[in-house]
DNA sequence: CATCCATTCCGTACGGCGTACGAGAAAGTT
DNA sequence: AACTTTCTCGTACGCCGTACGGAATGGATG
């Protein structure tokens, strides 16, 4: 039947077991869980999500590095952690009116969390812990669509589709800076760098839409004022299409 | 000027240095470069890409693991080969009449290859190399919405979502099959296992929505015997929302 | 043929990682 | 003061990517 609980699911609701009354017991632990979670968040942050090691992270909040192991069971749990902090941190702002402006901000805050946190498209690898921060963003998100029409199937897939939608976009953008970042040159420097080598190297073999479509997006995306200019006309067209789907749903309803 | 060009590039494209003619001297190579690449892939297909290691794939390859050196420069050069092999040995299938099939194709063929080789959902913090595979890629995608009254800009950001949704769908079914792999329990078991300690841990905290929602997801999910709605979902919205934004700037050409 | 030398192969080793283990330190209970 | 529980953390193990240098190989040269 049912087999052990998951024992991270107490670790993620920070629950107390319930014997709180009798007071612990022993040496206090010097910082709480939310201080270590916290840390790595900054050190991930900063360092990218490989960067953030157990001994490093001990190191910066003055501590050994097996100390981590009585806030936390080890990185993988540490990670779900700081996701769902990352997530629940964040304050949700109020609903505006209308289905499509709705959408629109469920798929912007997300964009912003994933740019304030890249490490967040680091975490692929890892199940999908069901903690409050994660939770209450769901619920936020359901709520700008809830009632307009859509079963309740169609709501999640359309929360995943915006939120899908925001994690590429942001992943491209960080995919692109952390290039620039590693190799010290733009992406400009690199296409001067290496046009001649390029036209050596693919000999003869020819890209007509390529190498039209890719120079034009290229200059495009540097000139970058507003770098987020992906963002704009993806997300355009999916509101366009979702937009459709539940006015088209609202003429006949089930 | 010109810093010197990327050496991966020459690797990439297999370009053989123009002194072809004078006959390579010492001893010779047991393998060869595709070799290499190709039993990193057979690897990464089976164990996922943090399963990949160099004695690994050495010792499957009947090598040392330093002899892996003087086919490849490093771990990550490898993997950037594995990327443009895996996106370039699939045979394009030849485009459909319509720009709406055409579209569906690119988001399809790109959601297959996601499927067939998930770990290339988790090569993020690299750089996008341009190699021989994508490029083929790249323009056969264009290929797709090429004449439909699209600028340049907009074909590359037309390609980048379809593909990116097509990315976001299949790393959404690799994370639920990764974690059941790992865990030896259906998502369902997970709940039926948990859902008494989630009342107790969530301790009052209500969730009227994401509960509602969140069961009616999980249920649909698990009966999956098509395993890909959230893909037509949200394929079928994309679609319509581009289709639209084609045939509006049809009406009013430049 | 012998010699030379470019090239590949690979054993060893270094510094880093996550973390198992167990000894010592601290704090509440008796 | 003695005991028990809990936290702290030094050491160590087995992984990882890969720098280094020597041994093996085989075409080019005499």
């Amino acid at each position: 039947m049912s087999d052990h609980p998951d024992p991270v699911l107490r670790l993620l609701w920070r629950y107390d077991d319930g014997a709180a009354s009798a007071p612990r017991r022993g040496r206090k632990q010097r910082l709480s869980v939310d201080d270590v979670v916290d840390a790595g968040i900054r050190i991930a942050d900063r360092d990218g999500l490989p960067g953030l090691s157990m001994r490093l992270l001990a190191s910066e909040l003055g501590l050994g590095a097996m100390s981590l192991y009585t806030y936390v069971p080890g990185r993988d749990e540490l990670v779900a952690l700081m996701v769902d902090r990352a997530l629940g941190r964040r304050k949700l702002p109020a609903m505006p009116d209308g289905v499509r402006d709705r959408m629109a901000l469920v798929a912007r805050v997300h964009y912003e969390a994933c740019q304030q946190h890249p490490w967040l498209l680091e975490v692929s690898g890892l199940r999908a812990w069901v903690g409050p921060g994660a939770s209450d963003l769901y619920e936020w998100q359901l709520s700008a669509i809830e009632g307009v029409g859509l079963d309740d199937i169609e709501m999640d897939q359309t929360v995943a589709l915006l939120i899908g939608f925001a994690s590429s976009v942001a992943q491209a953008q960080e995919r692109i800076r952390a290039e620039e970042r590693s190799s010290g040159m733009t992406q400009a420097d690199w296409w001067a760098a290496n046009a001649d080598e390029l036209g050596v190297v693919m000999a003869g073999r020819e890209y007509p839409l390529a190498g039209r479509v890719g120079a034009a997006a290229g200059e495009a995306y540097q000139a970058a004022t507003d770098p987020a200019r992906e963002m704009e006309f993806g997300l355009a067209r999916i509101l366009d299409g979702l937009v459709a789907h539940i006015e088209q749903k609202r003429g006949t309803p089930a």
